[in-house]
DNA sequence: AAGAACACCAACCGCCACCTT
DNA sequence: GAAGGTGGCGGTTGGTGTTCT
């Protein structure tokens, strides 16, 4: 026999989440982590689909998240790792540290897919268009080798992303090459694009007395505030580092001021 | 001022791989 | 081994705000 379904059809709400869904939602994971989504709504007392509470945590109340628009350097990384990894969205937003996969793929839908197209750049291929070719026997001596330096790195980094799923292979610059071989090197986050932006991210630098960069989290900072009631080690919030912690007693300090 | 068109993004849907019974 | 559940992923949609005509 198989299990339960995860959820049951009948009463479950749809739609836009409200404060107060997200509140209790937020209140039971500090409460009891990441365990079962399947019983979250349940014991959370949501009306919700288990799957519509993990996506809405993923996506919105993680509060190692970061908000606002991709800076410059996160966007070409996004585009870099885009032309390797073709749609994998989850594995790019693995190499960008506070940003989740639904949040490149609509970035890269509503912006870099433009601004892409504009440059006469096809965002699949990320060839020139009028470089496009039906199929050419030359490979460029820096694609041979781009390729190799990939399949080596992949073989000792990434074992799972297999030839099957192989991205577009259309990377055509040895600039490209050596970004790739540092990316596919550093497995672990890129820490991160945008901490290398000298220009557009004073706001995060300013933060850098912590491990990685946190988000802007006025939106959010008054529950957070109320996590320090909770044991949040406890739970396995890995989030909840040192930094984050810095945070909070900042945050904390600035709002009685 | 009003309606149309466009832009943005949160959320849903359907599929798949893996796991449990 | 089969059946069915779970979690995760990528594609798509629909609501809302903004800009254009």
């Amino acid at each position: 026999m198989g299990r339960q379904p995860c959820c049951d059809k009948l009463g479950v709400k749809k739609g836009p989440w409200t404060a107060e869904e997200d509140n209790k939602l937020i209140n039971f994971i500090l409460t009891n982590g990441q365990c079962c989504w399947r019983a979250v709504p349940k014991l959370a007392g949501l009306r919700r689909c288990g799957k519509s509470c993990r996506l809405r945590w993923t996506n919105y109340l993680r509060p190692d998240l970061k908000r606002g628009l991709l800076t410059e350097s996160e966007e070409q990384l996004v585009i870099d790792l885009h032309s390797r990894l073709g749609n994998r969205w989850s594995k790019i937003a693995a190499r960008l540290p506070g940003r989740t996969d639904n949040e490149i793929k609509n970035h890269w839908n509503t912006h870099i897919k433009k601004k892409l197209l504009k440059m006469g750049i096809d965002p699949i291929t990320h060839q020139p268009f009028h470089n496009q070719q039906p199929k050419t026997e030359q490979t460029s001596l820096s694609q041979e080798t781009l390729n190799n330096n990939i399949t080596n790195n992949q073989e000792n980094n990434d074992s799972e992303e297999n030839s099957s799923s192989s991205p577009p292979e259309n990377c055509s610059s040895t600039d490209e090459s050596v970004l790739f071989n540092s990316l596919w090197m550093d497995e672990p986050p890129l820490i991160d694009a945008s901490l290398s932006d000298n220009n557009s991210n004073s706001a995060i630098l300013e933060n850098t007395s912590m491990n990685f960069p946190y988000p802007s989290w006025e939106d959010n900072c008054n529950w957070l505030l109320d996590c320090q009631d909770f044991g949040i080690h406890d739970f396995g919030f890995d989030c909840f580092d040192d930094g984050g912690f810095e945070l909070m007693n900042a945050l904390e300090t600035d709002d009685k001021r």
